[in-house]
Parts: C-alpha cells; sequence; structure tokens
RNA sequence: GGGUCGCUAGCUCAGCGGUAGAGCACUCGGCUUUUAACUGAUUGGUCCUGAGUUCGAAUCUCAGGCGACCCA
C-alpha cells in the first residue's frame, strides 16, 4: 500500500493536516517536499472518504536572522532581528518582506495544484486569537523550562519566560529577554549581546505580551499553533526530528501543560543536490521557483512521490537525473494507460499511486509520452523542423492534449538546454578547430573517412537521405563495421563517440566545411 | 561526542516475517541504412558485516562498518 493511503487508513477521526514555513527567504526545492507530502495526506484521507482539512501556516512573526547573498546586504542589514513581516520587501511586488517571499511559494502552490488553506502567524498574534496561549505558556513557565531541561539538555535560567518581545524601542524581537510576568504585563531587557549576529538598544521595562506585541518561541508557539487550529496531523522535516529536538520539545510541553495529545508524526527526508543538503538561506542549490520553471507541474510532484518519504531524494538537474524523471513517469502513464484499454476503471496499485497522486487533479489523462531525451537531441540539430521530425517520429496520430504536452516538453528541453546543461551535454559542432579526440583515430577509421570523402565530393544532392546512403556505401566497400565507422566521424564533428544521424548532419552543414575537416583529418 | 535516517542487481529504487523484484545500463537479436530513435530476449544479487529471536529473517532485536543529515 502506499504511505500515504496506510496512515489514511487508520486514521479513525476528522483530521486537520498542517505544515508551515518561515519565510526568511527564496524557498529551495527541498520544502516543496514537505508540502506535496502533506497535500498527498490530505488527498489519501479525502479519497478514503474521511473528513479532513488542510493547512498552510506562514511564520513570519519570526525574526530575520541573515541576510540572503542575492539581496542588498546594505539594504537589509539594519533589519537583522527585525519580525519577517515588519522587514521592507524587496521590492514593490509585496508589502512585506514575509509576504514576498511567501508569494513566491505560494504561486508553486498553485502550479502544482496545492489546496491549503493559508493562514498567518502575525494574523493570529495581532488579532489576540494567541493571548489565551501567551498567558498559559508565561504562567507555566516552570514547567517549560522543565521540558527544555528534561528533553533537550538545555538550562533555562530560572527567570527565562518563554516569550519574545518586539522591543517597543528598536523594532527587534530577537533581542529581548523577558523575565517576568505580573499576569498582565512582561519585564523585558533588549540586551546588546542577546546575539551574535545582532546588538539590542538596551531598554527595558513593563509591557504588554499580548495582541501582537511579541510571540512565543517557536517550539511553544508551535503547540499554540497546533491547539487553536486544531491540528491532528503534521510531519516534519528530520532535522526537526531529532531524539530532543524541536519536534520532541514541543511534543512534551503539549502534553505537560495542554495534557493533550501531540499530532500524529512522522519524519521525512531531504532533497540533496549533489550530496548536500539545499539551505534556503546559503541561496545554494535550485529554489523551487527554478524548479518549477524547469518542470511541468505533475512531473515536480513526481519527483518528490516516486520516492518514500524517509528516503533521500538525491536530485540534481543534470541530463541523467532529468532524463530518469520523465522515463519513470512515462513507464508508469503507459502502463496505466494499457491497462485503460481494457477496463474503463483501472484498479490503482501501489506501482500507480505515486502516478496518481503526480496528478494535479483526481484524474489520470494519458498522452503519448515523446521522449525528452530525443527532444532535447532534436532541438540541438540545427536548421531541424522539429514538429515535423516529431510527427515523423511519433507512431500514432497525435491529437491536440498529447501536442500540448509535447510543447510542455520541449519547453523543459529547451530550459534544460539553456539554464541546466554542462557544455558536455550540449551537441557542439566544432566548426573552428578539430576536436582533440579526432587525433585518436585508428588507421582504419582514417581510411574509411578518406573512402567517404571521396564518395561525398562526387555526391550530387547535399541531402540527408543520400549522405546517409553514401556514408553506409563507404563503410560496404571497406568492409568496416558501422560501429567503428560513425564513431570517426562523431569524433571528427562533434568530439564525441555518438550523435545524430550523420547524414542528416552533414545535410545542415555547409558541404566545403565537411570535406575540408575530412581533408584535414586524414 | 550524542542522535536520526539510510545501506537490496552496474545505476536509481521497490519489497519490510514465508522460494529475491522493476526501470535503466550491459550483452545478444530484430527493424534487410543498425548510430542520441524503436523493438524482442538473455544476463546479472553472501539483500553492508556479525550475533540473536523464529519452523522460517532482506524484513524483527542487538553490536559493528559506511554514507547523509541534525544537535552539541
Amino acid at each position: 500500500m502506499f504511505w500515504a493511503d496506510k496512515i489514511a487508513e487508520t486514521s479513525q477521526q476528522p483530521e486537520l493536516v498542517n505544515d508551515s514555513k518561515t519565510p526568511s527567504g527564496r524557498v529551495h526545492v527541498g520544502s516543496v517536499r514537505g508540502v506535496i507530502i502533506h497535500d498527498v495526506m490530505y488527498r489519501a484521507l479525502k479519497r478514503a472518504g474521511k473528513p479532513v482539512k488542510f493547512t498552510y501556516g506562514v511564520d513570519d512573526y519570526d525574526a530575520l536572522d541573515t541576510v540572503p547573498h542575492y539581496l542588498d546586504k546594505a539594504k537589509f542589514e539594519p533589519y537583522l532581528g527585525y519580525p519577517l513581516c515588519n522587514v521592507p520587501s524587496p521590492d514593490d511586488s509585496a508589502s512585506d518582506y514575509a509576504k514576498y517571499f511567501m508569494g513566491e511559494f505560494l504561486e508553486v502552490f498553485d502550479y502544482l495544484g496545492v489546496k491549503a488553506e493559508i493562514y498567518y502567524l502575525r494574523d493570529l498574534y495581532r488579532s489576540g486569537k494567541l493571548n489565551h496561549y501567551i498567558d498559559l505558556f508565561l504562567r507555566h513557565a516552570q514547567d517549560i523550562r522543565e521540558v527544555y531541561l528534561d528533553v533537550s539538555k538545555s538550562q533555562r535560567a530560572n527567570n527565562w519566560y518563554p516569550f519574545q518581545l518586539i522591543c517597543p524601542h528598536c523594532g527587534k524581537i530577537a533581542t529581548t529577554n523577558v523575565t517576568d510576568y505580573n499576569g498582565k504585563e512582561v519585564y523585558y531587557t533588549c540586551k546588546e549581546d542577546a546575539t551574535d549576529w545582532v546588538k539590542g538598544c538596551g531598554s527595558q521595562g513593563w509591557v504588554s505580551p499580548m495582541d501582537g506585541n511579541g510571540k512565543l518561541p517557536w517550539k511553544v508557539e508551535w503547540v499554540a499553533k497546533w491547539d487553536l487550529v486544531g491540528v491532528t496531523m503534521e510531519m516534519a522535516g528530520k532535522d526537526h526530528s531529532q531524539k530532543g529536538g524541536s519536534r520532541d520539545v514541543a511534543n512534551a510541553i503539549s502534553r505537560k501543560v495542554l495534557h493533550k495529545k501531540p499530532p500524529f508524526h512522522s519524519p521525512y527526508e531531504f532533497i540533496l543536490v549533489n550530496g548536500t543538503k539545499m539551505s534556503s538561506s546559503k541561496g545554494v542549490g535550485s529554489s523551487a521557483k527554478d524548479m518549477a520553471q524547469l518542470l511541468p507541474p505533475e512531473l515536480l510532484r513526481f519527483l518528490m512521490l516516486r520516492t518514500q518519504p524517509k528516503t533521500v531524494i538525491n536530485f540534481a538537474p543534470n541530463y541523467d537525473t532529468i532524463i530518469r524523471l520523465f522515463r519513470d513517469y512515462d513507464n508508469l502513464l503507459n502502463e496505466y494507460a494499457k491497462l485503460k484499454e481494457n477496463n474503463e476503471n483501472v484498479e490503482l496499485n501501489k506501482t500507480l499511486l505515486p502516478l496518481f497522486y503526480a496528478q494535479l487533479d483526481e484524474e489520470i489523462k494519458p498522452y503519448y509520452t515523446f521522449d525528452i531525451s530525443t527532444l532535447i537531441s532534436l532541438l540541438q540539430v540545427p536548421h531541424l523542423d522539429l514538429k515535423e521530425e516529431i510527427i515523423k517520429r511519433a507512431e500514432k496520430e497525435l491529437n491536440d492534449y498529447d501536442w500540448e504536452k509535447i510543447n510542455q516538453r520541449i519547453a523543459v528541453a529547451k530550459k534544460w538546454l539553456q539554464d541546466y546543461a554542462d557544455e558536455e551535454e550540449k551537441l557542439v559542432i566544432y566548426f573552428d578547430k578539430i576536436p582533440d579526440t579526432a587525433n585518436n583515430l585508428t588507421i582504419e577509421q582514417k581510411h574509411y573517412l578518406s573512402t567517404l570523402k571521396d564518395i561525398l565530393t562526387t555526391l550530387e544532392n547535399w541531402e540527408g537521405e543520400e549522405l546517409q546512403t553514401a556514408l553506409f556505401t563507404a563503410t560496404k566497400q571497406l568492409g568496416v563495421s558501422p560501429n567503428i565507422a560513425f564513431p570517426a566521424v562523431y569524433y571528427s564533428f562533434l568530439g564525441k563517440e555518438k550523435g545524430p544521424k550523420a547524414g542528416y548532419l552533414f545535410s545542415y552543414l555547409d558541404k566545403d566545411f565537411v570535406l575540408k575537416r575530412l581533408e584535414e583529418i586524414i
């Protein structure tokens, strides 16, 4: 059974699936994994006929703790330590920093067909909805200190209170310390040496913690959020799921202070690029937006789904990985199409379920899966009529939907070639110099090229079919195996062992150039 | 130093208590021009190691190894 359906099967109550994200900068594709995992749980529960809701919280009361390298350091450095929703937006497309980056991410939600109910922590705080919890947790500060000590072995001072006030003087939330609570107000100090990345202003005094004046530390906030929103299921990345980690702490607080069972939880793994974790703060790797611009939505969903949550996904947008992703998808889609021919209601088995959940809606609509690697090849052949070539290669009549999907793939192939392909992965015709690889040709191969040149010189029409015939005529004349002859051609013009149909390749090139190159090599 | 997860065919992964699987790659064959296309078939595994539980372990337990990541 598919993992999400297994979870859905055990559900005994109306469920509320929740996930959240701190919009501290450009969101990397790894975060999409969490989104899709929660979305699929939601859909699995719905499919199983169980009552379920899906919410997504934006933790925009968290502090800006670093300026991402792609932003103007001078402009944003003064805002270090501010709640993200109080930091200005990088441009005027959004009202603030948090909305700007979350907006980018929400576009990806939309693109991927994720329909979660979005809420912002700033609204929960400012509207007073969390006041009750703020009071409760401040009054139970001792319990929370104990949990920190028991669960995560971290010692808090006796006058430490679980609250981060927005400093009424300097506006920073990362620098304040709360050391007392009288039931209405907290006593805060905005400490100069609070962190090593930003300094507080030194002010202190009694201030109300309510109505958005500050926030709960996020492990505590998590608990408040669960209870307020009514969360029953929330997964977390492996980083938060360690023993003694933030999730453990939050679970313990929920039990100890609220006397409530924490939501269902299971950790999920990261997405690694070339073996390293992508970090949104460092800005390495590919952002969710970049990936959404490269891959069609169902393929991006499929990338997250064909691997189980607890297995690391190694994804780098290189040739092999992209090709494999499409190929795996195509195999499943074609398997489904075959089954559907015999039976309109295909039973979705475990292999087909990742395909099902990869769709944006509840229907799998088969189409002609034109091979992406062929498209990448064809796009690199100069002067080629792509459409005509596709029609020639497709073994069936292509309908509008097929073409829609093929065009989508052409866009992927173009984008990939332009933005991601290494030089080695591209077809490069060596116009100006002879490829180094041509130096290693054997006598037999040179002999072949020589014969080929003679034949080509006398050729009347410089045209694909005829050139292809000429290439083979030469092999036959000499009794050379095509396995030896063709690489000689490719090495001489492309610097590679393989290439597009040699006859057609020649037909796109100038006759004199081809003859001259052959002459040079012999 | 502590912890979490993973380790199954060359590669990417599925199987998670009952005789080892898929896709791709490889090899061979077909499409009588076989060259980034298509297609058929065959190969291919001490399931990281060791011990334990069990009638039976890739699957459960423990220890070790390696890798990724997290916390100090």
